[in-house]
DNA sequence: TTGTCTTGTAATGTCTGACATATCAGGCAA
DNA sequence: TTGCCTGATATGTCAGACATTACAAGACAA
């Protein structure tokens, strides 16, 4: 966190790298306090706006979180998981929804990686994520659902089945591969045949996991895997119908 | 993009949640221009400055880019893959480095899901695949390579890895979990004995591969895994020896 | 008519100085 | 001792100004 800013681009970027860098260097520890917004604009000879302006490009990022008040500043911030998973969820949505990702891609890189956690959560589910999983599809089950509250207990479904592999790491990751997919889900509408076709594979899943049969957990996967991507299909159809609406 | 600010909170987080609140609804079109520093300002009833704070806010998650001159401004960006991806590998190598995540843990969620890439792999992988993984070997085999030179090119194999699934978004998702380990596989030294073990499951791997086997496959990563574990719990007793360098 | 130069203009980038507000620490009085 | 008050210090915000950049349109010369 020098004075250097020998990098072309506007200060305020450059300013924000160089914090950056001292933080992930360790040379701040983590809740450590940076110096006052004043005193960096000596050190770096520049105003209070333009550090106000790379310290707010930091607290975009969650490196930083800021408190006002004698004692206040801003102080190197630890990342929680929560946050950070939502900001995974963030990038990756925004990735999916404005680069042009087709459903049928982002759907078979999600089930190519929820099948992969499946031999791990067949070994290590609890009783009490076992009940997790038939809490969702009882709820799925529930009649007058509407097709957004479908697809959100679609998604805690999945989220805890992941979260039944008990590695928090891969709850993240997964996380992320996840409930990216939502606004590309909702697209679809869910009809009663494939509501219960969808609650049926589901059940034969955890029926699967709760046995500890991995192939037969694998196979209803793939069954959901291919199922999905026919009720995607329709999208790309009713999309092609109406090709105004990109 | 209203003028409500109703929420509480400082301006400049409320006017950027606004504004990427637009972007997502597909309100302000990729590429599209936003309105001048000065008119948002007008419009919010906020002054420049806390506009500018807004911006750079959305600046730093790459949601807009910005331009000097006559016919500049904010425009919303299309997150490329790269950057996308960069941003990912930052905020998986911010939780894991500073959140205190151990080795094992992140060891285990990258594997899992790495094995779980290995049918698709087996299916897609076309000829220059196999060759961009082959070259990496070959790399990993030079005498006098450094420790942080073997574990840029055991990333780069992993990477090329996932590449051959043919699939972008899967290979995003990846690229997040490989990445983000490279700050403690570096704590890793690598001695001539292990790089051999190392370059020679590479090999197995990829033989397995090229001649289209998923369970040798599987089986070798299998073992990699396993000897990256012992590896890494080289980590742990020597950080549980001196246990002031958390 | 064409090509180049100049000028104008609108936008971001930055600075200065000030005021508003929140929070803590310490003093003071009941 | 307890509670309130006040000052200090930090962030949050505002207002106005100047610097810098890049494009666009017009002027001028070949």
């Amino acid at each position: 966190m020098q004075t250097d800013l020998t990098g072309a681009g506007e200060f305020s970027a450059q300013i924000a790298q160089s914090i950056r860098a001292a933080i992930l260097s360790g040379a701040l520890p983590v809740d450590g306090r940076l110096p006052s917004e004043g005193e960096l604009a000596m050190r770096f000879g520049v105003s209070r706006p333009t550090i106000r302006e790379a310290l707010k490009r930091l607290a975009a990022q969650n490196l930083i979180r800021t408190q006002r008040g004698a004692s206040g500043g801003a102080f190197v911030a630890r990342p929680s998981f929560e946050d950070s998973r939502a900001q995974l969820v963030s990038t990756a949505t925004l990735l999916l929804s404005l680069n042009a990702v087709d459903f049928e891609t982002a759907c078979e890189a999600r089930f190519t990686m929820e099948r992969g956690c499946l031999p791990m959560v067949c070994k290590r589910r609890t009783p009490r994520d076992l009940a997790n999983l038939r809490a969702e599809i009882a709820r799925q089950g529930t009649d007058g659902l509407s097709d957004v509250d479908f697809c959100a207990s679609d998604v805690a479904f999945h989220r805890a089945l992941v979260e039944a592999a008990g590695n928090p790491v891969l709850s993240w990751h997964m996380a992320g591969a996840i409930e990216a997919m939502q606004p590309l889900m909702n697209m679809i509408t869910y009809s009663a045949r494939s509501r219960s076709r969808i609650v049926s594979l589901h059940d034969g899943l955890v029926s699967a996991i709760d046995a500890g049969k991995v192939k037969a957990a694998q196979a209803q996967m793939d069954d959901l895997a291919a199922y999905m991507q026919e009720l995607g299909a329709q999208i790309r159809t009713a999309r092609n119908a109406t090709p105004a609406a990109i």
